[in-house]
DNA sequence: TGTACATCAGTGAACGCGCGTTCACTGATGTAC
DNA sequence: TGTACATCAGTGAACGCGCGTTCACTGATGTAC
């Protein structure tokens, strides 16, 4: 099990990612990491166990430190393998439509977001849930975490790059801002979502949470006994909620289904 | 430090509930709650050990089984606490609004329900975040959590009865809904929010769960180095929602503060 | 008012379990000359 | 091609800790007559 002719015995043994011994090392790497996400898959984070996950792959529990120097970096590769995997979802679901089509981009995306979730429900609470008492996420889970983000937040500001972004018609329904919220409004217009007006930036942000929001309310069971039928009422809060971000639904027959 | 002069020796000795006995133990009981909270709100709840809530109150631990039967129930204590206590700030905020002034009761609701989930930011944690791995909610939590839902849903329950719920004007912003969204709108327009039509139900139901959203991702940092201004965001999130779900915003200026 | 009995709070020891992490070690794998 | 040395994977024992829960017990508090 352990010994097969390697070919790259003699080629690649230069760099440390290439020799035989760092296939090997990449092999068990990736073992422990699939062992971890199924104990979290069982459990939950706060069950991980190195103990737990050297007893599984048959080795001693010492020996997991030649791969991991703590839990809580293992913990930090499995939520930044959470963000990644979340993030690719959500990007090809987005990559499958029409580039002029926000819309039906926006819908993808966010049905890609909760299938995901629906999928990989301890990992989406992983990343998503209560943070893990005494864990602090290091600066490397920036960057996969915004993945996602940026998949909608793309379709936003193409959407008003092309005129494709309508504001709400009603004064009713465009209150007005206070000082400080058009202040703040303006910068994320400028920095996070840049080419926003301030009042678009804001309902973007709001549509945001509210995706993640009813995901999490979903997976966490706070709609049981409000919501029977999940599918259609997180598509129809789709849709809605696409509307108030001021992207223009089709036209009324033929909705465009699931992607 | 045991020994007081009790005037209830005599007189309430029948029941359960008010005898000396009776006082010492629900002072008792209390003094664990409290202990464990301090716990969750600073380890947060996976930590909760009974072992240590004895040790910080001098006592043995196997005595805290004459109180609650395992650790199980004292977590159900705590939540069902924590989701009254939350219930009864959002009905203090309601309450302390004209009953006519429908979107200032949103707001003023909203408000205190964030402000509370700042003030216990381990407890929202507890009632909002990922579920406790192992444990399950009992039935008895219903209720309680049913409280803050409530104080919402009756705001847009009594301003649809008021005549003061209106529909979006456009109908980009009316996107049609598929045949099994009405159904389930409808359902839920009869049986949780009844009287609402279905696409209000729907836009309802989209603010709550943005509602919970954007407090989530507000205290699980995922809001850090994108959002500055919180309080500013927050308050016109809670406004544009608002008016979403149809609640009429106030006249161009002098829009109410914070309540 | 006084005595006999039942209730209950809190003790202390034990059961049986799990965990993360360190450290000195052995062999095998790979490297340099 | 062959030898000497360095690297590294994995071992096994140990440290020191914590936990929930059970159980037989002792005294004190309350109750009934």
């Amino acid at each position: 099990m352990l010994t097969f002719g390697s070919c790259f015995w003699q080629t690649g043994g230069v760099t440390a990612t290439t020799g035989r011994r760092a296939r090997l090392r990449a092999e068990l790497v990736r073992d422990i990491k699939n062992e971890a996400r199924r104990q979290v898959t069982e459990s939950g984070a706060p069950a991980l166990s190195l103990r737990a996950i050297a007893r599984e792959l048959g080795m001693v529990s010492s020996g997991i430190y030649r791969y991991f120097a703590s839990r809580d970096e293992l913990l930090t590769a499995l939520i930044i393998d959470a963000y990644n995997d979340l993030g690719a979802a959500a990007e090809s679901a987005d990559a499958s439509c029409e580039r002029s089509d926000f819309f039906g981009r926006w819908r993808a995306a966010c049905h890609a977001v909760r299938s995901w979730a629906r999928e990989h429900p301890h990992e989406y609470a992983l990343v998503y849930g209560s943070p893990v008492p005494g864990y602090r996420a290091p600066e490397e889970t920036i960057g996969p975490a915004s993945r996602v983000t940026s998949v909608l937040a793309a379709v936003a500001l193409e959407a008003a790059a092309a005129g494709a972004l309508q504001r709400p018609s009603t004064p009713a329904q465009t209150p007005e801002m206070s000082g400080r919220a058009a202040a703040e409004g303006t910068r994320i217009g400028a920095v996070v979502l840049p080419g926003l007006p301030p009042d678009a930036a804001v309902r973007a942000l709001a549509a945001w949470t509210q995706l993640f929001g009813f995901i999490s309310f979903e997976l966490f069971g706070h709609l049981v006994g409000v919501v029977e039928d999940l599918d259609a009422i997180f598509d129809q809060a789709v849709t809605d909620v696409g509307a108030f971000v001021g992207l223009i639904p089709p036209a009324t027959p033929g909705r465009p289904s699931r992607a």
